[in-house]
DNA sequence: CAGCAATCTCTTTTT
DNA sequence: GAGATTGCTG
């Protein structure tokens, strides 16, 4: 394979100094299309070429797609030796280390990693059991608190040490029960893949000397988003060679409520007060308009050291803004703008993304879509593992693979219906826990059987022996396809969806045969592993970003989040309203309303050419019309770098976001054809707070109003209290809120 | 026990 | 507005 030759001449010199950077720890704060996946593969590459073994470098980056477009850029400087090179997701890098020497602490190889869904499943089961089915009890929270635990390297013991108050001792208790259910069925988190990875460098010093001496070099990506526990495992593991670079942007941390904490960037310097830091402010990817917004709008952040970039692309297009009436005519704005870019030969559907704050507002946009024939590429929302269908396929592979996987037993057991309901797996139940055995050895056992009625006995009898025959085509080595068919085939699962002619079952059977496929693409696969583990472990840490095509001919839909990092000639921005964007859950809290600042930021960024942001005055959500004034986003930004969008209203000068009038929803001099809704006659209703205002409640306190809607006579107001209280629905008439 | 209808609840973002 | 969950009937 032929090597390029290694060019530090395209590169400006802070680029340069970080890539030649010689050891050391450095942090390289790099902004918005600042080149820093250049400058990492060129660093990454140098270090090889200077003869650092590839294996000895440990680089970790955000998602999946982004180790694979940065392996095949080092494979274009290096060539086949950027194969050897330790690169992923933190979650990957984790799960390799432990299956190689988790032993250690005790972790059994074939664990299998229980995604979210399955610890959801865990946490109300044990809530159920526990008699502490309370409203104040939400499984979500409790799980966000478990998660916040191991984030911060805490174990239920130390977390019970700690815990007062009544929330945080019932999730002491559930926490303790949790973990031994995750450990009686040789299941680890996400979380685990990293607390257990620290404790496994904590504890296990053999297998720590040996990794620290192991890799010379670590690079992590997208430092801004690293939680306590990441941070902590870097650390340790660049110990000895010290030769840390850490690479990220203040500006677009978006991760918080996933307990990444930018202050570990702050930390950094101090925890390695020798460190060399660069930063890289030279924009390769915007206009200067698309630019200077941004950063208006970052700008009002106030713990935020300020960093402005600058591009020599000049000054570009104005930036579009677009008032419309309903998430229905957002969306046939968008569609008509690409279609008359793309009919005059001036764009390709390719060169454009439509960004939104939620999953479920691309709804409207699909839609459009597909009845104007749009070419396009959904990302998120429902991810295809998540689907019914593929997670109890996967369930049957996962307790086949590891038969103590409860949670997976639990969720397959009477899918499809074969006679074993509530009555019989509480029977089962008390059979295991009196011999002291798992579920499904308790369910094997043939005397045991007996005890139930006929139909239920050949129900079990059919399931038990249809795993311990997949049991044995795993042992003989048998293709992952040809096990999963025989599942699908003798389960009945098939035969229960085409016996059903609908057309949700027609969807779910080419779904199963899209699996068919990933198994088939597994078993094809050149590399060492083929085990029904290991493809296991590729569904649960994968997500669908890393599926995404850039080149492929579609205008690209997806969330604000999963458009970190990448970069399109023309972006949509939609929603661009309060309580949708800036999202109401943030509307109380100032930290959380300057992560939202952010996002808006790195949407803002992703933009090349053309940014066009759009809000309406009325939209569905939740299936119901709310009002919401416009984003203080958009009047954030200079109005000289605005212009107002074809083929839209907007009001001259801007609503301010405490007038909201009802008189502003005429169509304007553009008529807007929207097929999708009729438009019905608004009701003359005044509402009797703003948007944002803050209102006080005689219980709660002050708030802050995120929606207000007529509901017969009255009005249900919705207001953000801080902390626990959270987010209210009131009616007025009863709350008697009053303005503050 | 299974199947269906009514009811309820929750929707931020994702490895 | 959709999904999951609960409740009722066969």
């Amino acid at each position: 394979m032929s090597v390029v030759p290694l060019d530090v001449s395209t590169l400006n010199p802070r680029q340069s100094e970080a890539v030649l950077h010689p050891g050391g720890p450095l942090m390289i704060v790099a902004g918005a299309g600042s080149g820093k996946t250049k400058v990492i593969t060129t660093r990454i590459a140098r270090l090889i070429n200077e003869g650092c073994p590839p294996y000895r470098i440990l680089a970790v980056t955000f998602t999946n797609k982004a180790a694979k477009e940065m392996r095949e850029r080092i494979e274009h400087l290096v060539g086949d030796r950027a194969k050897d090179i330790w690169m992923g997701t933190f979650h990957s890098v984790c799960a390799r280390l432990l299956r190689m020497d988790g032993a250690a602490i005790g972790i059994d190889r074939n664990f299998v990693v229980y995604d979210d869904g399955d610890q959801l499943t865990l946490v109300r089961d044990l809530l159920k059991a526990k008699g502490m089915d309370d409203k104040s009890l939400q499984p979500r929270g409790v799980l966000a608190e478990i998660s916040r635990a191991k984030e911060k390297l805490m174990g239920p013991e130390k977390y019970s040490e700690n815990a007062s108050g009544f929330f945080e001792r019932a999730v002491a208790s559930i926490y303790k029960d949790y973990q031994a259910r995750l450990n009686a069925a040789n299941a680890l988190d996400f979380d685990d893949l990293l607390f257990k990875s620290v404790r496994l460098l904590e504890q296990a010093d053999a297998v720590r000397e040996k990794l620290q001496e192991k890799f010379l070099h670590v690079l992590v990506d997208e430092y801004q988003d690293v939680n306590f526990s990441q941070y902590r495992l870097a650390d340790l593991i660049a110990a000895k060679h010290r030769n840390l670079t850490v690479v990220g942007d203040d500006d677009q941390s978006i991760y918080g409520w996933r307990g990444a904490d930018v202050g570990l960037m702050m930390r950094f310097s101090i925890d390695h007060p020798d460190a060399t830091l660069i930063t890289l402010d030279q924009n390769y990817r915007s206009t200067e308009r698309i630019l200077n917004a941004a950063h208006a709008v970052v700008r009002h952040n106030r713990s935020r050291n300020d960093k402005q970039l600058w591009t020599d692309k000049g000054a570009g297009a104005l930036i579009s803004i677009g008032e419309v009436g309903t998430e229905n005519e957002e969306a046939i704005v968008v569609v008509n703008t690409i279609q008359r870019e793309v009919r005059t030969g001036r764009r390709n559907y390719g060169d454009f993304s439509v960004l939104y704050r939620t999953n479920a507002q691309s709804r409207a946009v699909e839609e459009a879509f597909l009845t104007r024939s749009v070419p396009h590429i959904l990302l998120g929302g429902q991810r295809f593992y998540d689907r019914k269908e593929i997670k109890d396929m996967i369930a049957y592979l996962r307790l086949v693979w590891n038969p103590l996987d409860e949670v997976s037993l639990r969720r397959i057991i009477n899918v499809p219906a074969r006679a074993i309901g509530p009555g019989a797996i509480t029977k089962i139940e008390e059979h295991a826990n009196k011999n002291a055995i798992s579920l499904l050895r308790a369910m094997q056992d043939s005397a045991f059987q007996q005890e139930f009625n006929k139909k239920t006995q050949s129900g079990l009898k059919g399931l038990t022996a249809l795993i311990e025959d997949a049991q044995m085509m795993v042992a003989a080595e048998v293709p992952v396809t040809k096990i999963l068919r025989e599942i699908m085939q003798r389960s009945g699962y098939l035969d229960e969806l085409r016996a059903d002619r609908t057309e949700e079952a027609q969807s779910r059977l080419e779904n199963l045969q899209e699996l068919v496929n990933v198994t088939a693409q597994f078993d094809a696969r050149q590399e060492e592993d083929k085990s029904l583990g290991a493809f296991l472990e590729g569904v649960a840490l994968i997500s669908d970003i890393d599926g995404l095509k850039d080149d492929a001919d579609g205008v690209k839909l997806m969330t604000l989040h999963s458009s970190k990092g990448l970069e399109f000639p023309v972006v949509f921005l939609l929603g661009l309203e309060e309580g949708v964007f800036p999202h109401s859950r943030a509307l109380g809290s100032d930290s959380e309303l300057e992560e939202e600042r952010r996002l808006c930021y790195v949407g803002m960024t992703r933009a090349q050419e053309e940014l066009y942001l759009t809000y309406a005055r009325r939209r569905s959500q939740y299936g119901q019309a709310n009002f919401n004034a416009r984003s203080r986003f958009i009047d954030d930004i200079p109005r000289e770098y605005i212009d107002q969008m074809v083929g839209t209203t907007m009001e001259t000068p801007p609503i301010n976001r405490t007038g909201m009038r009802l008189e502003q929803m005429r169509t304007g001099e553009y008529a807007i054809t929207d097929t999708t809704s009729a438009e019905k006659p608004k009701p003359s209703w005044t509402p009797p707070f703003n948007v944002g205002q803050k209102v006080t409640h005689k219980k709660f306190g002050i708030g802050i109003v995120v929606a207000c809607n007529p509901v017969k006579g009255d009005a249900e107001v919705t207001v953000a209290f801080p902390g626990a209280v959270g987010i209210k629905k009131l009616m007025q008439s009863f709350a008697k809120l009053e303005a503050v």
